[in-house]
DNA sequence: TATTCGTGTGTACGTTGTATCGAGCCGATA
DNA sequence: TATCGGCTCGATACAACGTACACACGAATA
């Protein structure tokens, strides 16, 4: 629940009035319009496009469904996003600036390994947003997380180019482990399965046929011994202390 | 190309009908028609379909662009794809079975990095495809992936749940790497960028109104000293051999 | 030759993103 | 107090999408 607000910036802006061909939507977003907002601002209607995807999938989300959600017409959003990129831009901002980046942490390897955690629990609340972001998207939200690793990373005075390999590396891992987390997830809702039991009982027939071609034996001989298949938490872990690991080894910190 | 391994009979329908009544995709692509196909084909339609997400982007890919690509009416494709799912799914598995898995290596941490190399090669010929799938998808040509890895991992004479820790670390860092990678990529390809640096240049006024905000320190000294921010080859690299370092280092092999 | 069935065609429907225009509201000005 | 110009939101419209459905063709079977 910490949260920090969605788009709101600080800055006086006295001097930045060069006429750019189109304002990036952060910095239209920024100045209070005269007038001030009455029905619709871009925090209600973030929020409530969060809300849709969060229940009913990132597909749900259309514009007309979104302005039923805010009870408008449905062209009312497009006062504020210039079209349905922006307003998926808009959404993804919104949830990044729930992340929790104020924790404390001692040592370079505590702070990313906290990273990591609240980053993967964010993909696994909003399973769109995997999908519909980036690690490196340059909105507000987004790019307090390089800011805050960067942050924790300084004590270590490495390079920034090291710096910068360090955070990639942890966040990259994140992104596409939390990915295909996320990707089963989606399936399991897709097809209606309810558990991980159901879920393995209809991915059965699949996998039994591809087993029956004989292509795969490495792959047969580790699915009879494995015990830890439906584990992601095990294997998100395992794999991100392998990933710390071998930052402190490769860069001797 | 699909699954080309020989039908096997599959014997046993006898319990295995739950909420799927219909046999994967795969299944049926492989039982060959009693009568030979003549203009389409599964292999033709999969083909036709990358060429054009190749060139014009995964959203490139309508049903009604790909049957005008084959010279079809627009529904002909259905009778081999139950969807645009299923259209998706054949894309990818024919990517995958473009993979070159069978390069020989010494030693397990070779095998790794060649095929993390190849894997980002793949994603980065085909940039819509690290968003149409994921590291653990269950079509042939993909399952072969990790079964290579299996196979070469299996000399350390790990149990098979560090052995998957091991494959899906790489994999998934794989995944997240190209996925970064490519969506800069698209992103220049979108706003019609030529080059790295006219993108530089098209980003320059929303990095200069976030740093103009002041909530950014560490990225903006970052951005002063950094010298590799655009040498995507070595950021890979050196987050790979970090990877590749942590799992010598944390299994001790 | 008559029948069957796998294969591709033609048409149509509901939904999507969004361009365009008009109406209502507001604070500022006269 | 009356008028005005700007935002804000509503209403309508359109092209393109995925795909359901019914039908026509031709080779294989009999």
């Amino acid at each position: 629940m910490p949260a920090q607000q969605a788009p709101t910036g600080d800055s006086d802006a006295a001097a930045d009035d060069r006429d750019k061909p189109q304002p990036s939507l952060w910095e239209r977003l920024d100045r209070p319009s005269p007038a001030p907002r009455t029905t619709l601002t871009p925090h209600r209607i973030a929020e409530a496009a969060v809300a849709i995807a969060d229940t009913e999938g990132l597909d749900a989300v259309t514009m007309r469904r979104l302005a039923t959600a805010l009870g408008v017409a449905p062209m009312a959003a497009y006062r504020y996003v210039s079209g349905k990129d922006e307003l998926i831009e808009l959404m993804v901002d919104f949830v990044y600036g729930q992340l929790p980046l104020d924790t404390p942490a001692d040592g370079w390897r505590e702070a990313m390994h906290s990273l990591a955690v609240h980053l993967r629990a964010m993909n696994l609340a909003h399973p769109w947003i995997a999908r519909a972001a980036t690690p490196f998207s340059l909105s507000p939200n987004q790019l307090a997380v390089p800011e805050r690793a960067f942050a924790a990373l300084a004590e270590r005075g490495l390079d920034a180019d090291t710096t910068m390999a360090v955070f990639r590396t942890v966040a990259v891992y994140v992104h596409g482990s939390s990915a295909s987390e996320v990707a089963l997830e989606d399936l399991r809702r897709a097809r209606g399965w309810s558990d991980g039991d159901e879920t393995r009982a209809g991915l059965a027939p699949r996998m039994t046929y591809l087993m029956g071609t004989g292509r795969y034996p490495s792959y047969q001989q580790y699915l009879q011994q494995a015990t830890r298949k439906d584990d992601p938490d095990w294997h998100f872990t395992t794999g991100l202390d392998c990933v710390l690991d071998g930052i402190a080894a490769h860069f001797g910190i």
